[in-house]
DNA sequence: GCATCGTATGTCAGTTTTGACATAATCGAT
DNA sequence: ATCGATTATGTCAAAACTGACATACGATGC
């Protein structure tokens, strides 16, 4: 993805998801920002399982509860890196994170 | 994973992979070392494959060739997100990149 | 009403990642 | 052995990401 493309699209307040295609975005953007968003709703409900506070992951991963509900907003600003991290952190495998991103 | 173990793993000269967890590393670090393994020999054979050079791949995704070769090599230095975005870039589906996570 | 708890959103300085460049190392082919 | 092409490794300013903080929003209970 082209960093100007990104840029104006997370200046454009981009953070919605499967919906995010229906204007110039490549096909690329397109699946970078649909994988996002899997990754996003699989934190959020792997750690609604856990009965865990937003406040309580984002300790546990050394971060702030802000950045986890932007985690979970799947919000253009934040990393598949700490996405992936975070869910690690709440004992995803390997295979959770394939079946996260393959969908299903 | 803690930053400052990311650092130390760093400048440690860390790239290696499966057999990365000989020493402190925490289960999560292992794995997402074990990812980024995963993910940069994904690259590479989907390259060779189309018969295409680091430069050319480079080219595409608006980098260059050295971080194509440090992608490659599973340098502790890139990020996932620029490893997923190559292997977009080299047309590889969600379900590809699953499947390279999981292991086969 | 109004607290409390959890979540959302905006901002920003500090840190990490990036592309670019230089340069070395490999590997064929001549 | 000397190209020529491809890949590896190091460095660094610029760009992107991060944690922290402030603050707002929404429930739920009192």
């Amino acid at each position: 993805m082209d960093r100007e493309k990104r840029t104006r699209l997370q200046a454009a307040g981009w953070k919605v998801g499967s919906a995010a295609d229906f204007l110039g975005l490549s096909p690329e953007d397109a699946l970078l920002v649909d994988i996002r968003a899997r990754l996003a709703s699989a934190l959020s409900t792997r750690r609604a399982k856990q009965q865990m506070t937003q406040a309580e992951l984002a300790r546990r991963i050394h971060s702030s509860q802000s950045r986890v509900a932007k985690m979970e907003a799947a919000d253009g600003s934040v990393s598949l890196d700490l996405l992936i991290r975070s869910l690690l952190a709440l004992g995803a495998t390997r295979k959770d994170l394939a079946t996260a991103i393959a969908g299903k």
